[in-house]
DNA sequence: TTTT
DNA sequence: TTTT
């Protein structure tokens, strides 16, 4: 009925982007997101690991600026998928569905890791656009076979 | 960094109330959230299960108050542990950490399947309290061994 | 960049539908939401009054399915604007665009003061629908002159 | 019932750093925070200005940490305060009451023109901790007097 | 494994 | 009265 979500956390790689058979654009990637009060003793854990999924514009957008590192605010709803792993076990895969997405640092002040990469000012608003226009990263990916339902794809199918 | 997760939903089934071996409280139930725009014609699943978990003073009462088919709004963070099952594969679960819980619905306005249930106003609100005083519900249960340190006890031992 | 609101509360009166001169239609209500922890011993006031603005087919399904005492969940983002009063002091008014209603109460289990109200599930989803279809109540209204650009409305225009 | 928001914005000013009677720290400052969808032909504002209010520990760091244009991510509370001006009409004061605060830019990527300043990593995360240890800014200031009780401060008093 |  |  009401399911909202706020990430703020760093990328622990680049972002991936695929494409639906549709030719859907869906980016995956996923959020270190800090624990507010760590035990300072205690040498366990001290963030969460949260996958993210954007998809269309979003999706292109955040596949073309965001990198391992960066830090981001994600909005979105939690959602629970489902699929059979190859011992016939049921897993499930909770996920973030962003609809907006923030870069909340530049290249200028957070390039460390990535090498090549040196476009984009960052400052991208990740509203939910509808525009399509395929960047030229993965390019060459084929788009598999689908009808571009939103989420009814095999696990083997999927993106992420 | 940011973790902040805002749900409203009813709940799959009766909330379970266990207490740690440090006699700590802790609740765990579903939400079963639907989804915004379901798309009219497919009969695909059109709700997320999300596990919620409430600690200490809130812990007890939404043991006391919620029941199943209840609806409720719960405020919280997500979190992601992980454990080893008997195949030795590693198996991850997301759920959300509530600080804040409000009844949404009454008992006189939802009381259909609870049978002998049937004190509570409803009204209650899940603050973030620190009395302790366990209530009578599962009172037999053994608590068993621990330090009552936050979140470090195994999963056999973890009571959802 | 970022701006979300999550509030629950209940209407301190039936909301108010208006059209803009293009014809668009608003909704204005205001949420009495409870503050968490009241000190039981003040009688200061306990509840903060927030003015909500929903628009198109939100606004006109908080017009139908909305009435003075309901509890309903708002999502939205927080907006100022400003206009002159009369005595050329500037007056600053913050209000939450909602852009998603719930409404956590049927018209069952909350009829009190509302007398001839009468329809509506009262189980509505406000998605950022674009239906139009001006419903029957406040018909009458002369919708005044504008462009129906977002906001840009005299404060002596405005429905609210 | 509930009441929650998040947002992301920059400074406007420094923020202000004061002191009950009582000695509680509280800091003020206001968000710029632009709109998601500016429509770029326009010239309106394209920003809200959202006062946030922060207290004790927290108000003690933001005034450590915090500068004009820095990027901050806020969580808290809307409340809505009023007091009667000297025309005799009353004033209503909409504020964000943080519970959290994130510095999004350290002093390295976001020095301008704060000046002297030259301390902290802006690192820093606002949990709603209870120390007190006065900083050294405004040390000279003298707490008026009152009884620390949470908001029932005449106009005049408040440090905002 | 799921709620209305 | 406003920030980048």
């Amino acid at each position: 009925m009401l399911n909202r979500v706020i990430l703020i956390g760093r990328l622990t790689r680049d972002p991936e982007l695929r494409y639906t058979p549709a030719g859907v654009a869906v980016t995956q990637f996923t959020l270190a997101v800090d624990r507010p009060f760590v035990s300072s003793q205690s040498k366990e854990r001290e963030a969460d690991f949260i996958p993210v999924v954007t998809w269309r514009q979003l999706a292109e957008t955040c596949a073309n600026y965001l990198r391992k590192g960066r830090l981001a605010a994600v909005e979105g709803r939690m959602q629970v998928r489902s699929y059979d792993n190859n011992e016939g076990r049921k897993v499930y895969v909770t996920e973030v569905i962003a609809d907006n997405v923030r870069f909340l640092e530049s290249a200028n002040s957070a390039n460390r890791e990535e090498g090549s990469y040196s476009g984009g000012s960052g400052g991208g608003y990740g509203g939910g656009g509808s525009g399509s226009g395929r960047n030229t990263r993965d390019q060459q990916q084929d788009p598999f076979l689908d009808d571009g339902k939103p989420i009814d794809i095999s696990d083997d199918d999927l993106p992420f």
